[in-house]
DNA sequence: TATGAATGAGAATTCATTCAT
DNA sequence: TATGAATGAATTCTCATTCAT
């Protein structure tokens, strides 16, 4: 909605404060005006721009389902130069590189209660399209009905990898993202017997 | 904290009551004044067992940690006549019935900014402690090391499954399930050599 | 009211501890339940023996009332050996004397708005009485609107050594009490010039 | 905080308001409530300027702060030229005065649990610094222990004229006041020897 | 009689959102 | 347009007091 440079700017402040505090309290707990703050921003201008929480929080899954989409993107268009191993490695690497600019945020997004809002189901159903569009791409002679079941078991994968990305969570030592990768690698191993050509 | 019966009746109302709004809500969305409401108990009265509402979560905490201590015990009784597969399956359907029980409770549980309680980790880092002593009970040989990486990655396999039972989540289907089932027991059979006899 | 032994060990120990709680955290903070609970009596119990707050804190001001009719008595009946000076010092100290025994509970007591308990006034009404008749039976000479006057500046003076006597006041050093010893022997002095005999 | 005349007439009623009500109730019967209603603001404005009760009691205190400032830098501008009644005089009206705009709420504020603010304690401590200074610009011959001491005393004797001021406390006749300035004067006189030029 | 439990009116505080200047 | 102020329903938590067993 910003057209001036200056409004973008804000916007960008807004949602990377947005980003920080819902990260670090979750969405119940955390302020409009504590965003506001962060963000050095007027509550009453913030209210221009995202005119209640839950169209900020929205835009929040929009700009990180962006990200999402541009990453696999760029997976579909190499997958076919792309050994199992390196599939595998690529789509846990994607949560982590999401979590390195969006923090736990995204995570937290994903906690609120379905009701509150349709949105942000669908940010793991667009993941879970992405995923069994790529199989599909990789091994065409998969059935849908099996691809979307491991797409699930994948994006679980994957959103278990996010949670070890948190930096909260010290406890897991390099050793345990090691197995999860070497698990997910075996499992798409025994899954895809069709090699790139 | 309750002596006569009609207290123990009433803060088993309270537990209940409290297990199914914060599962449906989450846990900041839960209200006292609603967990009163469900459990036919006036909020003063509430207050008495309960003298605030993290005590409360943690007092659910305790009571699933519970039931995950004797799913254990009852494992390790019975490791040595298990094949892997069948350890996969234990350790994946002991997530889906403490669901059953506990409904969705303990994953919102668990969704808690760290932050709030100490407690809510010490959860994850339980069953954690448990899962390596069921490996290592099955395979002695295993190092420690190894042990911890493995039981990080099958921890988070379990809350995949619990994510599964969730009723909300209508998407998953029986073929997903049994995929992740499948990945686990693929993923221990290629870590546990050693066949009980 | 309590008859046998018990029950009057009960009552004394209550009263300690009201005496405990009200001097910590004033009358409006001090709750029956924690006075229940340093007295090591049940919550039912104490209200057996005083059936509300305000009874609670009545009870206490009629034995702190007690106290200080005993010390005025025995004052009186030495009156008339005793210096003015020593009549001074002996004023001051009954007011430290009752604060040994009392702590700050007295003073926390006085602090209530009149409005809550007609009772609380007539203590000071009751000091000032004592005062002036102390005042009169050692010079008879004095009118009684005088003796009434210095009656309310000596017990001004009595307040002040009692607000010294706080433990949490450590900045009231030995000298200031010294002085203020001083300014009420000089002002009586100043005023009472009948000797004794 | 308030920046538009708006804000700043709110932020004026509500101190008056809550001067009023901690007064009459004192500091932990009056409710927000209620100096809400009689500064007709609304309960959430009132909390946009002052976060909490205890901010609101020491905004409270620094006003009261100020004008005790304001009072001793007059007095010592004029000190030289005062006799010593004079200076006792100014010292215990400096009190009443006081006590006309601000009622009782300072007694009451200051007779919170220590425990409560730090903010507290300080006022007392302010004064007493005052006073210091002003017996020392007097008499400059005084040891910094001597004058110690007296101010404590004399800060006894302006608290206790505070206590009088009260309307509350109808049993003062004017004669008491005379008698709290005449024996403030005898004591003041018989330490400060030395006459202004 | 002793005591654990029940009660519920209030109190403090929060926050998303709207408005007036 | 920018922004400080207003709003008020909702929420957590407290406590004196009463009862039932």
């Amino acid at each position: 909605m910003p057209q001036r440079r200056n409004g973008k700017l804000r916007v960008a402040a807004i949602l990377k404060a947005g980003a920080a505090v819902i990260a670090e309290k979750g969405y119940e707990a955390a302020t409009m005006a504590e965003i506001a703050a962060r963000s050095s921003t007027k509550i009453g201008s913030l209210y221009r721009f995202f005119p209640n929480k839950e169209i900020l929080a929205n835009a929040l899954i929009a700009h990180y389902h962006e990200g999402v989409h541009n990453a696999f993107d760029e997976l579909d268009s190499r997958i076919h130069s792309l050994s199992i191993s390196a599939l595998a490695d690529f789509l846990l690497d994607l949560m982590v590189d999401l979590h390195k600019g969006a923090g736990p945020t995204m995570k937290r997004l994903l906690e609120i209660p379905e009701v509150l809002s349709v949105k942000r189901g669908e940010f793991s159903r667009s993941i879970h399209r992405h995923i069994v569009r790529t199989l599909t791409l990789r091994s065409p002679g998969l059935t849908a009905n099996k691809a979307q079941d491991m797409a699930v078991v994948i994006l679980g994968n994957m959103k278990t990898m996010a949670a070890f990305s948190d930096a909260a969570d010290q406890s897991v030592r390099p050793g345990a993202i090691e197995e999860l990768r070497e698990m997910t690698r075996i499992y798409l191993k025994s899954r895809l017997k069709t090699k790139p050509v």
